[in-house]
DNA sequence: AAACAGGGCAACCGCTCGCTA
DNA sequence: GTAGCGAGCGGTTGCCCTGTT
C-alpha cells in the first residue's frame, strides 16, 4: 500500500507559479508566516497549489534576501571545496553561501561547474616558477586562517556524530595537513569513508587516472612515496586510514583535465580526517578494501561544523593576515608542497 | 524565416528523516 | 515499538529561451 498523497493532485495547479500567486503566498507569509505546517498553508493562503509547491517556491524564489544571478569566484571555490568533500549535499553548500539556494547551486553546479573542471585543456608539463609561486599564493590565502578546532583557544568542542569525531582533548593530536599539487598535476582523492561518497557524475572519466593506493584500515603510518611514473604519491594516515592524495603526474598516464590549481587541506587524527579540496576540481574514489567502516551509519556526514568552520576559515582568510598554521613538518617535492 | 539542438532553470517526484501519538 | 505524518532533500523532468544551420 502506498503512502497517501500528501495533497489531492487533481485540484491543485500545477506549473509555474504566475505574480498573483507570487504575491499571495508571500502576502500570507509576511503576515502569518508558515505556520510550521506547509500543507495546510496553501488552503489557509487562497491557494490552489500543494503545500510543498509552496514551501519550494518560497525558498528558492519569494524568501526575502535570495541572491540570483552570477555566482562570484569565492563562491564557485566554496561550491567546489565542497563538493570534493561531501559530495552533492546542496543543503549542506547552500548554507555557506548566504542567499543561495540549494538548487540554484545544484543548478549552477549541474550547467556550469561540472562543465567547466571536466572542459580543462591539458597543463604544461612542468610548472614555471611563476605557476609555483601562484601556487603558494593560493595555498598561503586558502590555510592563512587557523583551524579552529586547532586552536587551543576553540571555545567550542566538535559535535557528537555517529562517525565520532574527534573530542576536543584529542584534537590536541590532530594533524593540520594540506597538500598543493603542481599546476601539472591533479589531485585523486579516496575516501575510504561511506559518508564521502564518490563522485560518479563529477570526473569519472578521471579515474582511470587514479594511481591505485589503497588506504590500510589498520593504522598504517604517513608516507610519501614515488610510483614508477614518476607521480608524487602523498599518503597520509594514522590510527585508520581514510584518504590517500595521489599527485597523479605527467607522461601518458596524465590526466586529460590537467587541473590549474588543485588544493587539499584537512584535520587528521587518530580517527578522524577531514578534508577540504579547492578550486581545481578534485575526483574520489570509495575504496573497496577498508571495511571499517561498512558497518557504520552511511548517511551521516562526520563533522560538518567541522566543514562548517573549515570554510569560513577559507572564506575569511582575506580578512586575516595570519600566517599557515603550525605544523610539523613540511616538504617540497617535485612542485608538491606538503605540510603534516 | 523556419527548424532544430542545446543550455539553463524552475518545478516536480519520490525518498528519507525526525517527530509525535 | 511502530505507524502516520510533515518537512526536507537530492535527482530528474520539462519548459522556455537562445544560438545555429
Amino acid at each position: 500500500m502506498g503512502r497517501a498523497p500528501c495533497c489531492d493532485k487533481a485540484n491543485v495547479k500545477r506549473g509555474p507559479w504566475s505574480p498573483e500567486e507570487d504575491a499571495k503566498l508571500k502576502e500570507f507569509i509576511d503576515k502569518h508566516g508558515t505556520g510550521g505546517n506547509w500543507i495546510a498553508l496553501p488552503q489557509k493562503a487562497g491557494l490552489r497549489r500543494c503545500g510543498k509547491s509552496c514551501r519550494l517556491r518560497w525558498l528558492n524564489y519569494l524568501r526575502p534576501n535570495i541572491k540570483h544571478g552570477e555566482f562570484s569566484d569565492q563562491e564557485d571555490k566554496i561550491i567546489c571545496t565542497l563538493y570534493a568533500t561531501i559530495g552533492s549535499r546542496w543543503s549542506i553548500i547552500a548554507a555557506q553561501l548566504p542567499g543561495r539556494t540549494d538548487n540554484d547551486i545544484k543548478n549552477y553546479w549541474n550547467t556550469k561547474l561540472k562543465k567547466k573542471f571536466t572542459g580543462l585543456p591539458l597543463l604544461p608539463h612542468h610548472p614555471s616558477h611563476q605557476q609555483r609561486t601562484q601556487q603558494n599564493a593560493i595555498i598561503t590565502s586558502f590555510t592563512s586562517h587557523a583551524h579552529p578546532l586547532l586552536s587551543s583557544s576553540s571555545p567550542t568542542p566538535p559535535p557528537s556524530s555517529t562517525l565520532s569525531p574527534p573530542s576536543q582533548s584529542s584534537l590536541s593530536n590532530s594533524h593540520y595537513f594540506a597538500s598543493l599539487t603542481g599546476l601539472e598535476q591533479s589531485v585523486s582523492y579516496y575516501s575510504s569513508s561511506p559518508n564521502l561518497q564518490p563522485q560518479e557524475s563529477f570526473l569519472g572519466s578521471m579515474r582511470q587516472y587514479e594511481a591505485s593506493c589503497c588506504s590500510s584500515s589498520d593504522g598504517s603510518s604517513s608516507s610519501s612515496t614515488t610510483n614508477n611514473n614518476n607521480n608524487q604519491i602523498c599518503s597520509l594516515g594514522k590510527e585508520r586510514e581514510y584518504y590517500d592524495f595521489s599527485l597523479c603526474g605527467n607522461g601518458a598516464d596524465d590526466h586529460p583535465m590537467g587541473f590549474p590549481r588543485s588544493f587539499c587541506s584537512g584535520v587528521v587524527d587518530g580517527g578522524q580526517r577531514l578534508v577540504l579540496g579547492s578550486v581545481g576540481g578534485w575526483s574520489q574514489e570509495k575504496q573497496s578494501c577498508d571495511q571499517t567502516w561498512g558497518a557504520e551509519n552511511p548517511s551521516d556526514y562526520a563533522g560538518l561544523e567541522e566543514i562548517k568552520q573549515l570554510i569560513s576559515s577559507a572564506s575569511n582568510c582575506s580578512s586575516n593576515n595570519n600566517s599557515f598554521l603550525w605544523y610539523e613538518g613540511k616538504s617540497d617535492h617535485d612542485g608538491v608542497v606538503m605540510y603534516y
